[in-house]
DNA sequence: GTGGTCTAGACCACA
DNA sequence: GTGGTCTAGACCACG
């Protein structure tokens, strides 16, 4: 679990750490209950101020992604799915509608985009069928 | 084709802008050769700065999604390729990554996104099988 | 709407101030559509920081109750229920068990309980019944 | 009576602790004169740090809803009004306010917030009619 | 040691 | 002018 930033990009620091840890979730390259470095030993590592990895963290608390413990540290979280569904399914399509986009202005293909959505969505970790009750 | 824009949603107006025109060309709603009315026009029809306007007409003409003819305004080009195969795969599979890593976070199941994207692929304009590469 | 903090208060300054607003908007003192003082503005008024200001801000917009919008500034959002149902019963009953067992504590009777909490209640602006239907 | 913590819950333990032992005595489940577990065994059993439990049992006992004896362990106190009733019903009103701002921020009717209250109240053990004033 | 809050002050992006 | 991000560094609360 290598989290890695890149400066040159225009999205914010502390937005592509979020990503960066949402994205490990969500491949199980980090699992419930494990351990993210500390504060400061990651803003240490990462070269960054300690307030933006403090930032990072407190968001991905807010999302529900960790729970942070003061003097024992940042946790992953149990999945818990607290959005009613059709807001969920609103928020899918606004990003699902912008990535097509894109996708045809970038002159791709059908074929190519179905090609490139089967290959991706096996690396990732889906619920069951439709998540309707609560672990 | 109407463009709208929402002042309450976090996104810069100007890019609402321009993904707005973006997605009419992605769905077909516009087309090559179409006209866009003049920066003060749609500027008054939105109620925005004139300046929002110009500098939505400025990226899109950027992206290569319009050209503006001296003194007859703002049309839609031609689509072209500029970006090699793989760096546009790399593109939208990174967007693609994203989009999964939510999902997921958004508790959804696999068939749900599978059917979702089913869904609203139709209703985007895809180039043919294979865009012709170019240098 | 005058919006004031007690720095004599252990509650962190910012939750003071989300707090407030809130109970603004709960109350009918501020309605969607009504603009905040601009962070500065307020900062200096309040006499803290402006990030702690921002940082309020911040976390109204996150739960749902304002919209920043770059260079015009912080608005009263539109209301919209987007958490599942259960969770939201969760959430408050979570808050009443709390104040229930404070109010035996303090040595409140039943019937002085019951007579606060009708006359407050009359002060808050309910949605209708049930609101299932979003606006 | 088992009481219980949640290590995930953003809540200090210690305050956890306070919290359980004084819901336990709000709705009967504690009485005065019971005993608490000593500091140790409840550390041991809660897989806590005892520092944290002596620092509840201490709270526990500045607010007056236990009283140590030397030697003999911890028991729950006679209920006692210490403050005067405009206080009492400062703080009562004060996290009532919260609760039903908080409410209206969930999106809760009156109805439904009514209904949650004359729930949730019949649990509890308050005192008679109207505590005895005192100095 | 851990995370959380606050201040001070710089710089950027949007309208 | 507006809000947003980041740095630097202090101090507090929890375990």
């Amino acid at each position: 679990m290598a989290l890695r930033l890149d400066p040159t990009n225009p999205e914010p620091l502390f937005q592509q750490l979020v990503s960066a840890v949402k994205h490990a979730v969500a491949v199980g390259a980090m699992a419930p209950g494990d351990r993210l470095p500390s504060v400061r030993e990651l803003a240490r590592e990462l070269v960054v101020n300690p307030n933006t990895v403090a930032r990072a963290y407190q968001a991905l608390e807010t999302e529900g992604v960790t729970r942070s413990r003061r003097g024992s540290g940042t946790f992953i979280a149990d999945r818990r799915v607290t959005l009613r569904d059709d807001e969920r399914r609103r928020r899918f399509r606004e990003g699902l509608d912008a990535l097509l986009s894109d996708a045809v202005h970038l002159g791709l293909s059908e074929p190519d985009v179905r090609g490139e959505i089967d290959e991706a969505i096996g690396r990732f970790r889906f619920d069951g069928p439709t998540a309707e009750d609560e672990g």
